[in-house]
DNA sequence: AGGAGCTATAGACCACATCTATGATCAATA
DNA sequence: TATTGATCATAGATGTGGTCTATAGCTCCT
């Protein structure tokens, strides 16, 4: 019917106002150009819309049916130029990142926070789950970036390096006498060692390592959690292979300490993963551009 | 913000088809026109709408979102332009018809109701007063049109003449001996008159008469509506001024007669008024046209 | 009578919406 | 693995129509 419907938005203005001028005005459009466009508004239709006389214009009957849709029309249209702009300015939206329990924790945490505290308006979804899953949740569009170790290797992923962390072992005040020794790898494996159970990255990170020096590296104690990781090494139960990053504050404080290996082991990246390709939400690409 | 709403219609096609090639057959346009349309709303709010792919486009998060407002809009503009063809169809809309009581009864109910059987999505409102009455109605906007004895004279009115009415008198068999009589006025004055009691147009037109020849019409009785005029007339309580056209039926079965005078009396015509340079609803038109 | 509003009309002009033609990418074929 | 047939993106040309200026016509108010 009508091919433009900038004509409504003229009529809009101009029902609102009861005036060609005034709609003019706030169109930045000149008198006549409004004239024209309810013109043409009224010939298409076949039907009068305004009665004019020397104040301005008036809507008729059928005029007036037309502005009780035209105005609820227009008014979600501004409503949705309103929340664009909120989203673009980050006031609203949301932000879902997936990412293992521990990363969140020890490491996304103070990020998370600070941008919770800038953006009020957007909604924070995090989803934990082991990397596979992570990778699962962001193909399947469920969260807008992943944070995982690296490397990941996918072609359909991009991953950014973030932090780079280390995994050290540390003991307890039960071990002591470790405390100023290095040990190589066969003295540490007379020693408990707890490693975590879920086929997490670092697990076989250093399950690879130990065997690439010919030896096997098999747990006393296998436990679900970082938390429990660093409990079990603070009561002296063994020696806990956990991130240096994650347990800085009981190395600060003493309860832990780190055993120190003849051998280095090798750092490990926390890279934040998106799919290639796709664009990013502003929210998650404010949040990347934080984290960086 | 956006200053082309045309780009929202290009938005919507593409995201309810998932697909720019089909938005474009949708909208007779051509895909270069829609992708470079959206690219502009994209631009415009910097902000990502769809994912690309080669089967198509998906909206994004906060495409979704935009979606969500723009969907609704786009409906209510759908409904207007439906309505907007109904109101010109005469499938819908509404007649508002002022005029007497006598005049809708003996005159108008058969446009009324061939005008209904046509059109039985328009909503009659019958106004029923006075004339001064019904040109107040028609001065405030209550009706579309007036129907009203001629002559009219008012600058803001437009009256187009329509049909012509006889008035004369009329009496029962109680009067048998008047029935093949050619009276005078002195002669008619003799017998009990009843008048219409309002101050309508028909009454002051044969006090008037009667004054331009020297004489004063008094009523015997009063009455406030045709229908008791005829009904007066019928059970021989006087002789009844009415206008002929509305008791055909009683002249024609023989309970009412004409009382033949010798002096003539003028014609008086029914007006259609409209205001004057105000612009009439589709239906009033029509209406118009059909009475004629 | 004059002025200050208002809307309507006429005619000119140039931005921009749309087109055609082509490229790039991907997926499902042969 | 090459091919075909989808998709969307890009570039450049074109001409329509939206917007402008200028002016007229009208009504109301001083």
């Amino acid at each position: 019917m009508i091919n433009n419907y900038e004509l409504y938005k003229v009529f809009y203005w101009a029902a609102k106002t009861g005036s060609l001028t005034q709609a003019a005005k706030a169109l930045y459009l000149t008198q006549p150009s409004v004239s024209h466009a309810i013109k043409q508004l009224e010939e298409s239709f076949g039907i009068t819309l305004f009665y004019r006389n020397s104040k301005g214009v008036e809507l008729t009957q059928e005029g007036a049916i037309l502005y009780s849709y035209i105005e609820q029309s227009q008014i979600l249209i501004s409503m949705a130029e309103e929340k664009m702009a909120a989203l673009k300015n980050l006031d609203s939206g949301e932000l879902r990142i997936g990412g293992s329990d521990s990363l969140f924790k020890h490491y996304l945490l103070p990020y998370l926070e600070d941008f919770h505290q800038k953006h009020r308006g957007i909604k924070l979804h995090l989803s934990h789950g082991t990397t596979p899953e992570v990778i699962t949740f962001l193909k399947e569009g469920r969260i807008d970036l992943g944070v995982v170790r690296m490397p990941i290797v996918d072609s359909q992923l991009e991953v950014k390096q973030s932090f780079q962390l280390q995994d050290c072992f540390v003991a307890g005040a039960g071990y002591a006498e470790l405390k100023d020794m290095v040990l190589s790898m066969d003295m540490l494996l007379q020693y408990p060692i707890i490693l975590f159970s879920r086929n997490s990255r670092a697990r076989m990170t250093i399950t690879e390592i130990f065997q690439s020096y010919g030896h096997t590296i098999k747990p006393e104690i296998e436990v679900g959690s970082v938390d429990l990781l660093i409990e079990f090494a603070r009561r002296g139960l063994g020696i806990s292979y956990v991130t240096r990053e994650f347990v800085s504050k009981e190395l600060e404080e003493g309860s832990l300490f780190e055993i120190q290996l003849d051998v280095p082991l090798p750092p490990s990246h926390v890279g934040i993963m998106t799919m290639r390709n796709m664009p990013l939400s502003g929210a998650a690409r404010s949040f990347m551009d934080r984290v960086r």
